[in-house]
DNA sequence: ACAGTATTCAAGCATGTCCTTGACGAGGTC
DNA sequence: GACCTCGTCAAGGACATGCTTGAATACTGT
């Protein structure tokens, strides 16, 4: 016990786990599927990547331990195995903002210019919401709605938002989230209503952030109306 | 803004750092920096590899943002940019620990059964260290020991403990620490003191998540007899 | 049982990673 | 200034990874 050799053993496999999300293709899937499950079309679809490949990473991220699958009828679902995975994923995203030399960049880059979209905590943002003066919008796809979203949260998916504008009510502040802090849905969203003369701001961060932090949260279909 | 190639490129740069400790040796040198700082030769010489090939893997955790450095006379010390990357660290452990298929029996194969091991938590034992009715022994290598501690320990790295023994007092319980839960040192420290009918215990996991849980430390040298 | 479809597997190529050896470079010391 | 030490860099060989294409598998639903 203690000897070179099972000890350069144990830390590989630790080895293995870091580099099943050292790929950009995998964390793209583990920050989808960190909202819900997914079967692996809507998958390969959400990182552009062929199915069979698409397929080939998830296998990796399963042979990690880092997903697990699930079947109904013909399609196979795939899902975080659990709530560690995501904060595993969180600590990394930090990590890269503090320490990687150009994330700023590549953020800025995919993101656009920040400097004038105003962001709410999510502290904040569950007061208002007990006091209900905000609306809440879910802008990501319907699916990931279904799958969990914040309790009181309308779904208007981002390419939808134009043509719903008017069942917005004009004289209260909407709030948006969607996936989370490198998320564009939101942020796009925002854009949209400003320009349309709402007050509107962004959630700093995303559903699962919010689900993590143990504040309300719902799932299933949006309530009739 | 949100275009496939920008989104491809950021994750790109997640992925990177993952890959920075999606090697074995190189998670090993994040687990021994985690204590604080070090240089090379003495890095080399706990990973077991060559000069050379430690360089390497340190230059790939400091490209990777993960490290920074420090010149001192002749010596380069290396150690983490932040505590970040020390939960980070924490989160790939645990993720390890919960979901890879053989992690338990690569941890036995290192560390040897631990079943009949007792273990101490962190506020239990900040707790027993304010009534002051338990031994702490650092039994980690004396750098690590000069770098940072749990207030109120002492320095008896663990290859030096049988020579030690008595002046530790007999009717007194130690519990023993050292770099985290998959660290053999505490671990040998509290067979080696039960074997003399002592009692004794190990902190579950190590002094760094002990300073990251905001506990108390000092720093320098073991304060004289 | 059969056809249909979602997913996985296999082969193949270009590219990247790990470790070794030997030479080089920056700083300190005599 | 010459020498010494610590650390880094470069080249090279064995091996692993990422993506594509095309075929195989494993279910479902009738």
């Amino acid at each position: 016990m203690g000897d070179r050799q099972a000890k350069d053993a144990l830390y590989d496999a630790f080895g293995e786990v870091a580099k099943a999300l050292a790929s950009g293709r995998r964390a793209e899937l583990v920050d989808v599927l960190a909202q819900g499950e997914r079967h692996v079309e809507e998958l390969a679809d959400e990182i552009g990547q062929s199915v069979a490949n698409t397929s080939f990473h998830l296998r990796a991220l399963a042979t990690a331990g880092l997903v697990t699958t699930r079947r109904e009828g013909t399609r196979i679902y795939y899902r975080l195995a659990s709530d560690r995975v995501a904060e595993l994923w969180a600590a990394l995203r930090d990590v890269a903002a503090a320490h990687h030399e150009h994330l700023d960049d590549l953020a800025a880059a995919y993101l656009g210019d920040r400097s004038r979209l105003e962001q709410v905590g999510r502290e904040e943002l569950a007061e208002r919401i007990r006091s209900g003066d905000v609306v809440v919008v879910d802008v990501r796809p319907a699916a990931e709605f279904v799958a969990g979203h914040i309790a009181g949260a309308r779904s208007i998916p981002v390419d939808e938002l134009a043509a719903n504008l008017r069942s917005l009510p004009a004289d209260v502040e909407v709030v948006a989230y969607c996936r989370g802090p490198y998320c564009v849905f939101a942020d796009d969203a925002v854009r949209l209503l400003r320009r349309r003369g709402r007050r509107a701001r962004r959630l700093v961060d995303g559903f699962p952030e919010w689900r993590r932090a143990a504040l309300p949260v719902e799932a299933g279909v949006p309530s009739p109306p």
